[in-house]
DNA sequence: AGACGCGTTTTCACTGAATGAAAGCCGGCG
DNA sequence: CGCCGGCTTTCATTCAGTGAAAACGCGTCT
């Protein structure tokens, strides 16, 4: 046929559902099909189908936005909502001591993903945004979810150059490998003016049974408030939590690892 | 061939997303093959491209759970977290005022989905979920968006058998129509017990500039406040987050209607 | 130990769901 | 009016998808 034969409907249907991002995020069909780059007439036989469903919603001017329907879904991710819903209280907490911005992530390959954040009014300004990704090596969270991460995903992070935010950003790779093991011997990770120079954040690890799954921390003007004092009621929250997932239970066992066939 | 022709890929691949629901996160092959009703072969080679994006992952324990690559996606969907990244900050006041439960949600068809809840630790506890569904007659947030919903959602709804949840719920359709011209016409509406007998929530309605598009509600232990004292509140909780959302700004195109019988 | 049972993965010959070029449609604009 | 850009439909062609069946792994029962 006419394109790339080799590709699969469902590789284009998940093509479409991409083409979506935070600074796009309503398409026309023509911008859907451009960036997931299929002939018009696929990309509308498909968006049809996605409508119809309620992955997507077609808006009053004719344009393409992510439905209900698939946030729906997408909210019944353990690593989303399911984590989230669990952290939400203690975050709540935080924020009523502090009063200053809470945010919990995780890693998703070699970078981080806000899965939720508490931003208070009166708080530094941050330029996160739940479902957003962002670098490893600059945030608080990002520090801790390095940190704690398996080495082949430290290695290459180290290995690619690391993108500078600030005067202060730490992008030497010996730093920064000294840096992650000052983080695992304290326990908790500050980063301070690494990605604006106005904030500066305090992260501890969150643990389940196979280890660190998430991060929680607390970002703050770096001239306000003392970070080592800070410190301990980060990790507290995150201890809370590590509890709530069952770090600290007795290892019923341990699980079986399942030997991953490569690939089909 | 075997099973249904006429069955779409793209219907397969959504029938195996839809599988997942809150009260099973995880399935194995089998059970997602079950319930999208595929052959198993079927199901393995698309579970697979699934998990190759990102919209599936599979645990260590070989089942399989909605990635956080769906929720990301997801996330982007304006009636969703589009919407909670403005509600959030008004919300966060209204906790902190109350530390009651506060609730935001859309009508999605004849349901309301919740789109954010802060459940606070000190407040009756709610069984509602973030992503959840429930019926539009007996809530609070309910009853606001069905009071504000377009007439043929309220006939449809008015019409088909109203659920009980306690013995206080209203199930009578005539009941429900003058229920929701009062609501209408108070601006904000009590829900008193209707879904348990400890609770009892008051709610307002959001606008943007083409009308209702969603409900902010306090759930409080029925007992313990005023709800006639609590409603300003909620309402003007439902008023800013309409003004940020345009809904009193000069309609470009048209001529700005003042309408006597104003609502607030 | 061997045999059974269950869930998953692979094989393979077949076919209809998907395809895209081209033509039709619609609404805005000079 | 006639052009233009974006959307929708048509239709003959074909490759991605299919599922029965068989192989595979793994835990459990005898």
């Amino acid at each position: 046929m006419g394109t790339q034969p080799g590709r699969s409907v469902t590789s284009k249907v998940l093509a479409l559902l991409d083409a979506f991002s935070p600074a796009s995020p309503t398409l026309t069909l023509s911008e859907l099909a451009r960036r997931a780059e299929l002939p018009l007439p696929t990309a509308h036989r498909r968006v049809a189908e996605l409508v119809a469903w309620g992955a997507l919603e077609r808006g009053d001017d004719g344009r393409y936005r992510i439905g209900l329907r698939l946030w729906e879904v997408g909210s019944l991710a353990p690593r989303g909502l399911g984590l989230r819903e669990l952290a939400l209280p203690i975050m709540e907490d935080l924020y009523e001591v502090t009063h200053e911005n809470v945010q919990l992530a995780v890693r998703q390959n070699f970078e981080l993903v806000f899965i939720e954040r508490i931003a208070g009014r009166r708080a530094v300004p941050v330029l996160t945004r739940v479902g957003g990704r962002f670098a490893l090596h600059a945030t608080g969270v990002g520090l801790v979810l390095l940190a704690y991460a398996p080495t082949e995903v430290q290695e290459q992070v180290l290995a690619a150059p690391l993108e500078r935010y600030t005067a202060l950003t730490i992008t030497d790779p010996v730093r920064l490998r000294r840096r992650l093991a000052e983080v695992r011997r304290a326990g908790y990770a500050i980063s301070d003016r690494q990605v604006t120079m106005d904030a500066l954040s305090i992260a501890a690890p969150i643990r389940d049974p196979d280890g660190v799954v998430a991060a929680i921390s607390l970002v703050v003007a770096h001239d306000r408030a003392d970070p080592v004092a800070l410190a301990p009621l980060v990790q507290a929250a995150g201890r809370v939590l590590s509890r709530a997932l069952g770090a600290y239970r007795q290892p019923s066992g341990r699980v079986p690892l399942r030997s991953r066939h490569e690939r089909q």
